[in-house]
DNA sequence: TCTTTGACGTACA
DNA sequence: GTGTACGCCAAAG
């Protein structure tokens, strides 16, 4: 039988693909577009993500609240994370994201 | 089957 | 302003 894979998860890979080039976007403002009602979510599903590969989703662009790479520990390699962010043109220092409210990209308005 | 953890966020003291 | 606690829902052990 076929993966019966859960929508949100897949949901949130669309999302997450949809982040445009050097912009950012939050768990919290993802869970809030797709009603997960925890952010909690976002992360297992980008989590997921990266064993399962379905998709490849740019999960370095999601960060969490404070703009912080909160997610960098599950990368392969901590500073990947932030080097592909800064090699985007994100400014990135002590892990956490510069002028994120410049960088933040929000669902509602892609959609 | 039940328990604990988990890429977060908000509320309250 | 800072610190602690709780809530969300799902998956792995």
């Amino acid at each position: 039988m076929a993966n019966e894979k859960p929508n949100y998860y897949q949901q949130v890979y669309d999302v997450t693909r949809q982040i445009p080039y050097g912009k950012v976007s939050t768990y919290g403002a993802i869970a809030n577009f797709l009603e997960l009602g925890s952010a909690r979510m976002v992360g297992w599903a980008l989590n997921k993500s990266f064993s399962g590969g379905d998709a490849a989703v740019p999960a370095h662009r999601v960060v969490n609240r404070k703009g912080e790479l909160s997610g960098r520990i599950h990368f392969p390699s901590p500073t990947m994370m932030q080097q592909l962010l800064e090699n985007e043109g994100v400014i990135i220092e002590n892990h956490t994201v510069q002028n994120f409210n410049q960088h933040f990209w929000d669902p509602t308005e892609n959609i």
